[in-house]
DNA sequence: CTGTTAGCGCCTTCAA
DNA sequence: TTGAAGGCGCTAACAG
């Protein structure tokens, strides 16, 4: 293993010159010297150890990124837009997935802490169980306590940088357009109840109803997955317009009528929320409530990377999208 | 920044006991320090500090994983399953995404060096253009020099240890079934040229073909993604079916295809290749040849951890699954 | 079982 | 501009 010292002496310089030129420091080296230990370093193929450096600067190149799940677009599309801005920055990312399950997340952070990012964002829903937060919240404040920076992409409930997607708005503008539709019998298919994402969506949609002076709807709860909305949807009869409260579920339902023979959006209007990027390929094409996921990504890593005293919740709109799923009632 | 040091001060034990107890090592503790140590340890917040741990050790707990694009489902699948031998074996992953481009694969895997990763693995298909693959070579020698374990999926090029996915021979297999439906006239839409798998996949097709003794295909290119089956779809007149050597692409060719009003599979079969996951959820189901996408990537990851002298190549081999966007002749 | 003591490779004052 | 030297926090002999 080539070290730094191998190439100082190989090129007959110092250490510290060595690495002065090798490790950007905004020291000046003469020219000479320069060639020199450049050459050297190639000569002998030398690479830095990033692991001293970090132990020497007290500050590491990496941040961590926690996703619940990377085959859901939803999370690929956060994802990608805060590793173009990492990548933009020269930082490398270290990637964890949680599979949703709260008690990973907070040992990601742990271990990320361990590693000494400069930033960890956190993508993905939170719960409603105070317990793991307050858990998650503490582990986090250890990391700052020592200058981790931190952001989420969900609720705001970390005292972190938050960008925060407008959950209840977007489902609430999302009832109204479908209302405006003419649709009054609604059924929502509602993730599991544990997790504060879908609770905000249908409180939204419900809510926004109720204004309306519009019935009730039938509210369905399911896994926050395809086979939830394939299952919740088989228990939506007797309504003319169903919301779930993911794209990823809506697939799911969307799956479920056409196996038994449901004609969407003739039989039923079906529509999602997130926009999430293999919607545009589906037929017929899902109405949803647009979010500009990338964006979101590559916003909240902005926020973590530049510091500043106090958290601050960055609201996103979502954008309601018509299409082909959801048609007006005659 | 609470240290080892400060663990062991509070412990009132040696520097060694506390690294003993805390990080890890085979030596025996007794059991009253050990419980003094945990105490200190939780009470003060400490947390490792992996780069100095690195250091030490001469050997990190992290795993660098390169893909082409995150957003795109094939690489998304490989990427999950990588990563559940990653967690499972209590390894973090650096994850780095090149968007296609040769010559951030290697700045990759020189970063990846620096860093000291145990292992790195290579996601996604090779080059036809023998320059940039002898600098990637290059840079991977280097690393192995020193240790680093490598481990593809693509193309066995590299001499290291590569899941190969049998892009021939299921091409072939699926001309062949493709044929069986009565289909004679064919039109495939490849990928770049530069590419290897869109290019063995062509190959594949059009051999199987010729050995049927039928008439050659109408090969149009265009970019290894959803607009470019879109746009090789436009041209692919006078055919009865369409082989994209992706799904992905594929996807784009329906997509073509249901613009023009040209009906699928009555107008003209579709077929593609790899079995993304999302594909189950278009209409009409695209018939395709099936990868094992997320065990591809957990026994690439298996495979460079698990240290032998040689390279191993492990082909998987391609399962032609026939759905609703191909239909017989009559 | 426990403590002492060299490093691991690099950065960064401080002097020259 | 260049060099010398003391850490950064932890591990792993080695000694007791």
């Amino acid at each position: 293993m080539v070290t730094l010292e191998d190439v100082a002496r190989h090129a007959g310089v110092s250490l510290a010159t060595a690495s002065r030129v090798l490790n950007g420091s905004t020291r000046q080296v003469g020219a000479s010297l320069r060639a020199k230990v450049e050459l050297s370093a190639s000569e002998l193929g030398y690479r830095t150890n990033v692991a001293a450096q970090t132990l020497a600067r007290g500050a590491s190149n990496v941040i961590g990124l926690v996703v619940h799940d990377l085959i859901d677009p939803y999370f690929a599309a956060i994802a990608d837009g805060a590793m173009r801005v990492a990548e933009s920055q020269g930082l490398m990312v270290m990637m964890g997935t949680t599979h949703r399950d709260p008690s990973r997340e907070i040992a990601y952070v742990s271990t990320l802490n361990a590693q000494r990012v400069r930033a960890v964002l956190l993508v993905g829903s939170r719960v409603a169980d105070p317990e793991p937060t307050r858990r998650l919240r503490e582990e986090l404040d250890r990391y700052r306590e020592t200058g981790g920076r931190v952001a989420c992409v969900g609720q705001d409930l970390l005292g972190t940088d938050t960008v925060v997607p407008d959950n209840r708005a977007g489902a609430a503008a999302l009832a109204r357009a479908l209302a405006g539709l003419g649709h009054r019998k609604f059924a929502v298919l509602a993730g599991p109840d544990w997790l504060l994402a879908p609770r905000d969506r249908v409180a939204g949609f419900v809510g926004a109803l109720e204004e309306l002076g519009l019935p009730e709807p039938l509210v369905l709860y399911g896994s926050f997955d395809r086979e939830g909305g394939y299952a919740a949807a088989t228990q939506a009869t007797g309504v003319t317009c169903v919301f779930a409260v993911t794209d990823v579920m809506a697939v799911g339902a969307l799956a479920s009528f056409r196996d038994r023979g449901v004609r969407v959006p003739e039989d039923v209007s079906v529509a999602g929320f997130d926009d999430i990027f293999t919607l545009r390929d589906l037929v017929p094409a899902l109405s949803t409530v647009r979010l500009p996921l990338p964006q979101m990504g590559a916003r909240a890593l902005e926020l973590a990377l530049d510091a500043t005293g106090e958290a601050r919740a960055e609201t996103v709109a979502g954008e309601v999208i018509l299409r082909e799923s959801t048609r007006a009632l005659d």
